[in-house]
DNA sequence: TTCGTTTGTGTAATCGTTTGCACAACAATA
DNA sequence: TATTGTTGTGCAAACGATTACACAAACGAA
């Protein structure tokens, strides 16, 4: 009830109200174990009264297995990642996975969070982030059973992982908007260092070549709004570019404010411009952005299949693969 | 190294290992305790070689202190909440906190979702959500020292909380727009449940009422932009109002857009729309949005500072209330 | 009746730390 | 030299569960 009584009470305590020893409160919490059910029935009664959970900290230390996942993310306010991390902790949930947040954008010292992480024996690890080398997450996650990575930057660890391949809806995006006449295109890149945006640049590059074209022109943000804005201006005052496309949907619409509202040109009349990602905010009639889309939940689903296949004890690796399609708005 | 050996290496090996007791590895890795710092150097060298960390989950058990923090909120993909989330993630990790998000939406069983996670003994739990009553919560984490409720209905409980009250920054927002002419205002609320929802409304309510006005119309959404844009399309068919204050930002942004869009107004002069919540994108150049807003990071800061005030073994309950304020925009 | 099997329960070891207590070595003091 | 203190270390008992093993009771079959 509404006790407020400070400390938890143990199985011993519980088996001694209801007369019989830990290991048979024990059994009572384990679906499919010997133990009479009227026991049983008695036992869970007494529990509830008393307010008694099985301790999952003490548990976890006999098991082996403490049902902890680590999400390493770049950040929860990036609306892209906001998503994905929503369908995921669900999927999660479903499990009676917990998951553990990891927070790898600013200052933070990611190797030391990712250690602190790993201390509490968690039984999987996604990794999100690009900011983490994978050299660096599995050597301090080698305990666990190997990681999951989102992305994919060579086909070089024997690391489970879920791989994105956009490389076919780039194409069709470059073909609509060279077919609408543009020539000139820039790539604004979420961040210089990032692996993940250099391959994402490489599907449209590849595809301009396809056309005889190159970007004309480069520029770097920070995957925030803001930063698309500043980098359009400077980009579109400094080349004749006709066609951006933007390392994600949120730089993409600072970039669509910054043509639109510094430099008067529209889209996709003056100016093509394509995100990628497909958030939902990209749909909103104010956006109505083009960008090349990936489905957020199949995308989880296949990050849940892996850890299940793991939890399986089929270490693998394991590797999927999903592909990004193009989703058209009237900015390109 | 880039060891992959599946066992960890417990402190007893180590203590072989090093021709030491486990008791003395534990006092290498405890800031002061006694211990020679040549035999301290000699084993963290040994533990860095070997990969050796202390076992944080063996640690919570003898410690009775998790160092883990229940996160529980709506929606992730909730800009606002993600916004918060990530500024409070970061606080808690320079503590060495780790979070455990605890995702409250959908149709998961909330109640059965916080019982699990209070079952690993988390040190702190935060509620963002205002979809669990705070006697559950209470009742559910009696354990832990007492929980820190985001929001707070009434004066009743002896729970640490953080209160947010905008009835000030309301009412600058009401005087600004009747001073505009504007006389027949509706409120489009986040939920139909939320207590948070229906303190927000008494902040605009009492203001109104200050100018000898009251509500029009009311209706209710799902705090997502699509139900903001179905509600204002229903809301201005059926009324004449000239004002919508929504509940959260992403609302307002729906209902300007089917303002706009849908029956040809513009704001402010058709008509004004205001948000709650300040989010970043209310400012983008494309939404300059006028809303009632909070400060995320001192929002946040008072939550650590409850945190910390409880970690130093005073439990309260302590109270810290904020005031929002207004960011003008061209919506009102 | 007697033996083998099934069922339900208790005992005790284990998971990997931390920490109170005991004790040896050594330094400082009288 | 004998007497305190101080340091550094080991021993062993927690912390709160789970589970292999042992065993008694109940049951069916011969």
């Amino acid at each position: 009830m509404s006790g407020t009584n400070r400390r938890r009470i143990t199985s011993k305590e519980l088996a001694k109200l209801a007369g019989v020893s830990s290991a048979t409160i024990s059994r009572a919490f384990s679906p499919d174990s010997r133990i009479g059910s009227a026991t049983r029935d008695r036992i869970l009664a007494v529990a509830r009264e008393y307010g008694y959970q099985p301790n999952a900290i003490a548990r976890s230390l006999n098991n082996q297995r403490s049902r902890l996942v680590a999400l390493v993310v770049n950040a929860i306010g990036n609306p892209c990642e906001a998503e994905e991390q929503q369908l995921l902790v669900h999927r999660l949930q479903a499990r009676q996975l917990l998951p553990i947040l990891l927070c790898c954008a600013d200052h933070s010292d990611r190797l030391q969070l990712m250690r602190l992480a790993s201390t509490y024996q968690v039984d999987h690890v996604v990794i999100f982030s690009d900011m983490v080398s994978m050299q660096d997450a599995v050597d301090i996650f080698h305990t666990t059973r190997p990681i999951i990575v989102s992305f994919e930057p060579l086909e070089n660890e024997d690391v489970s992982n879920v791989r994105i391949d956009g490389s076919v809806g780039a194409g069709e995006i470059i073909d609509k908007i060279v077919g609408d006449g543009k020539r000139r295109f820039a790539y604004l890149a979420g961040t210089k260092s990032s692996w993940i945006d250099k391959l994402r640049r490489k599907w449209f590059a590849d595809a301009l070549a396809r056309h005889g074209l190159a970007f004309e022109a480069e520029a770097f943000g920070d995957y925030s709004y803001d930063s698309g804005f500043k980098e359009a201006v400077l980009l579109l005052h400094r080349s004749k570019v006709d066609a951006i496309i933007c390392g994600n949907d949120v730089m993409a619409i600072g970039a669509r404010d910054a043509a639109r509202r510094v430099l008067g040109k529209n889209t996709p009349e003056d100016i093509a411009i394509v995100g990628q990602d497909g958030i939902a905010m990209a749909g909103w009639d104010c956006n109505d952005l083009t960008t090349l889309s990936l489905d957020h939940a199949a995308f989880m689903d296949a990050v849940v299949e892996v850890i299940e296949r793991h939890e399986a004890g089929d270490e693998g690796p394991h590797s999927i693969t999903l592909t990004c399609t193009p989703r058209w708005g009237s900015t390109a």
